[in-house]
Parts: structure tokens; C-alpha cells; sequence
DNA sequence: ATGATTAGTCTTGAAATGCAACCATTAAAT
DNA sequence: ATTTAATGGTTGCATTTCAAGACTAATCAT
């Protein structure tokens, strides 16, 4: 993952950094506890070489804090900083999306419940500042004030309703 | 992206999809209203046999769906599929961090409104099925009835709330 | 001191990527 | 009818990244 996005879009920044078949694996790890380099190993599969760099990029990106464990040996523990946390809702969504469409009501394999309903969770949706949510055929794509010529040509042609049906 | 992930996660498996430097690219230039072979190239940066090897990927994950256009050449239109509209969330989710943490409150380049309340989209939440938002100390992880041994393994040491806070 | 744990680094072959040139099909222009 | 342009690919090749395992360094238990 060496040659970057480089286009204002979020998701093509937010690519530069989690787009890859392992990053976002080890902040799975992450949420669910995991604080050591052979916790990560284990769990996700990755190679040594990789784990490395990737800890180190989400280190660099601020997406994970190193610091140096007190018990044991070289070790040290990578915790969620704010901005790591704050990809809760990615992590959400795609596990949804592939409990859904790729393993089906029935054959999940991890399931997020919600306990103060009991319900297994299963809908993520985007919601105003008080809490209402928005349906999808009221959103619209807009340029923001960091856009550029680029970006307004790349929107232009979006559907005014694009999340809509 | 030819080795895949094989354990049973949501999430690996989505990210045997899309993870990727480009498909999300491609999917949210879907979301975006782009349709065509030359729409994706110029709209991503990908290189050709890239986009190739990436649209025919999507037909077959069915995300996307090849439909023979008629007005020029030899030309298909791509457009998403049910499940491949289901990835809004994910979409969503990821142009959200993005703007909050790559960019900042006031330097998106692209952003999400709401045209009912007119405000900007700022979060994106799990929500009960009659759409209560769920906070984030209630979540907790637990295998489903597809996990394995490896799963419960893997998860067991999860805390008990691993989004809260 | 010796061995076991942990967290890395290094090396090497295999695979994926990026780039540019080339090809094929069709529609429009002449 | 023939040419031209547009579109959507395919092919070949150099470069980059990945995967896997051997190796090393630092600490800890005995």
C-alpha cells in the first residue's frame, strides 16, 4: 500500500490508511481487546513482517498508541486512541453488512447485541444531532469547503439522492 | 487480493471483497451515479486491467450487475445491486471518519445532508428495530451460530463492552 | 547460567500492481 | 461503403508488495 490516493475524498484518504487486506482485521482485534503483537498474530493470521508495519502505520496514523508494557520483556501494548474508537462505526457496518449478505440470518458467526433490548443488532443508520434518524431519500451529496475543481467534476453527475432505494 | 481470508468473520470476509486499495472506490463511485467502464476510470485513477479485474469481481460477489447499454460501442452499464446498496452504511461510515478525522469541521471536500433538517451528517449509529440508538455501553460481542471453536477462541477475551467509552 | 517467551528483523520466491501499448466492437461522419 | 472516433477492454512487462519461515534481541523463570 505504497502508492496513495490522492484526490479530496474521505473515503480515498480513510483507503490510504485502512485499504488493505489487514488493517482492518487488527483493529477488529483491537476493539475486541487485543493490546499484544502476538495477540494480533494469532488472531488475524497476518505475517510478522506485516503485522510490524501495519502496527506501526496505525501507530503513525494515530489509529493506535504503543506503549511500553510493565510486566514482561520487550512487550509492548497498542490500545485504540480516540480517533481509532471513533472507527466503531466502520466496524459495525461491515460486520452487519457481511453478517447479512454474507452469512445470513441464522449463520453468523460473531453477532453484536445490544443488551439493555436483548436484540441482536442489525441496523446501523445515519441520525441528526438529536437522534432522529434520516432516511436515505433525504440525503444528497454536496461539495464542502474543502473541495476543488476535481471534486465538484467527480459529484457533478451524482444522483441527487444517491443512498435512495 | 488473490489469498483470501478464511476464518469465520464478517469482517474478513467483507474485506475478501473490499479490501483493497480501490473496490470501495469503485462502490462509492456507484453510489455516486457513475455507471460506465470510462465514468470509473477517470473518477478512481485505477489503471484499466485494475478496473477490469475489479468491476467482473463485483458482478460476481453480485454487488454489482452488468446490463448491456445500448447507445454506443461495446458498453455495459455497472449499477449496484441490492447488496450492493446495502453497503451505504459502510459508505457512510467511512466518508463520516474521514471528514471528522482526516480532514476537519470545515475542510470536508464532500459532504452528506440531510435535506429534511438540513443539516450535515455527522453520525452514523446502531439503532434497535424500532430505532432507538443504541449506546455504545450496551453493545456486547458474542459468537453466533456460525462461530466455530477458533471463533470463541478468538473472541473470548473480548471486554465486555468493546465499543463503549 | 540455561532455557523459554515475546517481539520483532531479514531473506527469498510468489503474487499483485501500475503503466503503456495494442486490439475489438460499434456508431457516426463522409 | 468506408473511414473515423469512441468505448471498453486485453496483453506484456517492470516494479512493488506480500507470505512464510528462519533468525535475532531482550527479558524473565528456574
Amino acid at each position: 500500500m505504497s502508492r496513495k490516493h490522492d484526490h479530496p475524498c474521505a473515503i480515498a484518504e480513510a483507503l490510504n490508511i485502512l485499504g488493505d487486506r489487514w488493517t482492518l482485521l487488527i483493529i477488529r482485534e483491537a476493539f475486541y481487546g487485543a493490546t499484544r503483537f502476538g495477540e494480533f498474530l494469532t488472531n488475524t493470521g497476518i505475517s510478522r513482517n506485516l503485522l510490524t508495519e501495519r502496527l506501526s502505520q496505525l501507530v503513525e496514523a494515530d489509529i493506535l498508541e504503543r506503549t511500553p508494557f510493565a510486566d514482561r520483556g520487550t512487550s509492548h501494548a497498542y490500545a485504540l486512541t480516540v480517533k481509532g474508537r471513533a472507527l466503531d462505526t466502520v466496524v459495525m457496518a461491515l460486520t452487519e453488512w457481511g453478517n447479512s449478505y454474507l452469512y445470513g440470518d441464522g449463520k453468523e458467526p460473531v453477532l453484536a447485541r445490544d443488551k439493555a433490548s436483548g436484540e441482536i443488532i442489525r441496523r446501523i443508520e445515519p441520525v441528526t444531532s438529536d437522534g432522529q434518524i434520516i432516511a436515505r431519500q433525504n440525503i444528497v451529496i454536496e461539495a464542502g469547503p474543502g473541495g476543488d475543481g476535481r471534486t465538484l467534476s467527480r459529484i457533478s453527475k451524482a444522483k441527487s439522492y444517491p443512498f435512495a432505494e
